[in-house]
DNA sequence: TTTCTTGTTGAACGAATGTTCAACAAGAAA
DNA sequence: TTTCTTGTTGAACATTCGTTCAACAAGAAA
């Protein structure tokens, strides 16, 4: 049995199933947004990172676009997924769980410039996409429910607030949103310490 | 006299110094990125829009690069200005005159969808050129210090305030950058004059 | 008028873009 | 083993990209 005939049992790819292969395509966008910049995002990289070949993608995607969207929904979830997991992990009062939500928004799991260079790409795909568009109308208001619950349970508790719940949300999210966009375009502006105080002083300042 | 006479007489430009050309080009950009996106810019289309040859800009620039750097301190220099004179154009305190700047964000000066395009090509250009980086750091940081000297001259008039003025303008930058952030990439999320209260609850509470 | 500077043109270049599609082959089903 | 589905390949296509550069010409200077 020489060379040539083992080459030819060994299979030159693994076939994968639609789904796995989706997971691995949608890990390559991210990988290519974070290498190349948010600009650079093609199919031929996307294929290569992901070790495949161009027609692959257009197997499984019937548009650039629709596996950008697919990407969006995937990072989302997850990173909404992963900030509620931590919240909540040593239970304690809505108020408490408030401040692990603002110290986890200012920490490395969400101020990352890796993680910002891929909303880059996403906003922008978002002004020509209503895939995108629905994506992130769909998975941000996830994220401020999450928020406005947490008021909620906390005006219901012994602190009443000045605010009803809904109001209180967006204000939050609004600082978040902006002392997030800001450091994010520029670290050297604040320090995630004066960022934390921020937010934390607002909040203080919401109670009756 | 004959017609191709007449043709000949006439120039078939008309030659314009550097300053006018570059001022022509600039505006080119933003129409560009208004009416194609911010990821469709390129220097033909510019070109086009502008009314030139592709071969001008890089005899008026030597990169693609700089001249959209260059349109970025254009538009943030006009925007800054738009504000400033609009705010003190009715004198008033200095508490009126933050009233007044919340009103001007939050009106159709600031909450602009094509001027939002214009801000994501910037910041994606951001990404992977020094230019543009040093044009948004040198335009925020004269937008934080106007905030910063309007709560300054609060405070030292009969209102004190909870925090330094510093960490007071932090707050609101992020706010209303948040809040514009937000109702730019969904304008059905929340209304502007929600916003508006969101920020003038923030000030009020400010005061001890 | 002639000279000279420099704003302006547009073809050319090499590289990259998203999508299509005929051909191949992995691996389950028969 | 043979059949059949379908995941996978990569060349091909028609565009578009940023930059270069030799040639042209507007219009001030001499």
């Amino acid at each position: 049995m020489d060379i040539k005939q083992i080459r030819e049992k060994r299979p030159r790819y693994r076939r994968k199933t639609s789904v796995e292969r989706r997971e691995i395509l949608v890990h390559a966008v991210l990988a290519c947004i974070v290498r190349d910049g948010p600009d650079k995002l093609s199919i031929r990289r996307i294929a290569h990172e992901a070790g495949v070949s161009v027609g692959l993608i257009n197997h499984h995607y019937v548009s650039k676009e629709e596996l950008v969207a697919d990407a969006y929904r995937h990072i989302a979830v997850w990173l909404m997924n992963e900030l509620d997991k931590r919240m909540n992990a040593e239970g304690g009062t809505p108020r408490e769980r408030l401040s692990e939500f603002i110290k986890l928004s200012f920490s490395s799991v969400n101020l990352d410039p890796d993680l910002f260079k891929a909303w880059l790409a996403f906003w922008v795909m978002m002004q020509h996409s209503p895939e995108v568009t629905a994506v992130h109308a769909e998975q941000y208001a996830a994220y401020r429910k999450t928020l406005e619950k947490l008021f909620f349970e906390l005006d219901s508790g012994g602190t009443k607030l000045r605010m009803p719940p809904r109001l209180a949300a967006l204000g939050l999210t609004g600082l978040l949103d902006g002392l997030w966009l800001e450091w994010s375009l520029d670290p050297t502006s604040f320090t995630t310490e004066e960022g934390i105080q921020i937010c934390e002083d607002w909040i203080n300042l919401l109670k009756i």
